[in-house]
DNA sequence: CCAAAAGTGTTTTTCGTACACCCATGT
DNA sequence: ACATGGGTGTACGAAAAACACTTTTGG
């Protein structure tokens, strides 16, 4: 910063982004099919370039998809990959990445497809190196922050929650510990209603806490 | 990625970089003054545009004074700050912040001076913003990480060592649980010397395990 | 002899994990 | 009746935290 002028040859930035959802107790991401070159035809995680003047953030927001705005939808940004000048073809590209979440009613909206994270196809550019390091970050956090909440419709059963972190961690979970430690974190309220349907009792139907 | 080319008008990147050091017992972070508009004589993180083909990595090193190259100093990626356009004034610039840790020794050579984070000078740009978020990381790292071992020369004291924790996260630690922790982690070697001339025992001098 | 740091174990608390049964509902 | 998930508590082990004294050196 210190000694640049601000007119001079610049790699070019854009924001990639993987956007996660569990849908039939399954953890997936995004993937969409490259129309152009290079990879053509090459599955590739949804991005953009950043426009002047554009925050990094809403880059984000319009790959996640120009309609659904953000409401609701976990974005936090995950890290940034510049460090081989010829990660793409074109040039210098540096590329922030980010990782969103979407529920299941959200993720309907999108434009590309879905696979599971342990069954993707081939990838262009570094993405298998992107989604990898998102992989590690989302079973990292959900351990630690409320993370799993945003996968969530309005309200959900305690199960559907537990099948959300299963799905994330793949593995299975005690259902005691887990309700337990729920209990313990606060973060749910149970609205007093019940889901009903199921060949099973009724089960509570929790909210996030705000 | 998908559909912009590849010659656009385009944002700026520079990488910016949070240096520490504990000296006397203080943990101490680098800043320059700034010889240059905008923020002429603010203090700053030291910083520098990133230069086309140049990996992110490089840019960072370069920042790190030419000089001492990268030989063992623990330099990792903090985030990426890029959401205000206006974050600086010549236009939008989108800094990758990197965090670096340098020993005693190394930290000589730099140029800039140190400062203590909680005693930090008026600060250009929102380099206030991204030294919180370095000082966040690196206490949360020294939990579980080996990162604290950076700060170390080649041999040093226990005791040393402890001070290095302490001096980071701001409060005293138990000398038996530290080292005990020490040695499950089982990090260091003893070297079988002894560090002598202070008017108490000599204390065992260790080293980091490779 | 006094100040200063070196070195060393045990107890308590907390957290995570393992584990099994009865109940309400739909078919 | 039976299959399905809803809901509940205890016991064990590991890890973290609290806690005090004796020893060696330099001045």
């Amino acid at each position: 910063m210190a000694l640049a002028t601000y007119d001079y040859p610049r790699p070019a930035v854009t924001v990639d982004l993987v956007a996660f959802r569990v849908a039939d107790g399954q953890l997936e991401l995004q993937l969409i099919r490259r129309s152009e070159a290079p990879y053509r035809d090459a599955w590739a995680l949804p991005g953009a370039f950043v426009h002047e003047r554009e925050p990094l953030r809403a880059t984000a927001a319009r790959v996640l998809s120009a309609k659904s705005a953000l409401a609701g939808i976990h974005l936090e940004q995950l890290a940034t990959f510049g460090d081989d000048p010829k990660r793409d073809p074109r040039g210098h590209i540096i590329s922030v990445a980010y990782l969103a979440i979407l529920n299941e009613r959200a993720s309907d909206q999108g434009r590309g497809e879905w696979f599971a994270p342990d069954a993707l196809p081939k990838l262009a550019f570094d993405h298998r190196q992107i989604i990898d390091t998102a992989v590690e970050r989302l079973r990292n956090e959900i351990r630690h922050t409320r993370i799993s909440l945003a996968f969530m419709p309005a309200t959900f059963t305690m199960t559907a929650l537990q099948n959300t972190w299963e799905a994330v961690l793949g593995e299975p979970l005690d259902k005691r510990n887990f309700r337990k430690s729920m209990r313990q974190h606060d973060w749910l309220v149970d609205t007093g209603k019940k889901s009903t349907g199921g060949a099973h009792p009724p089960a509570a139907l929790y909210r996030v806490r705000a």
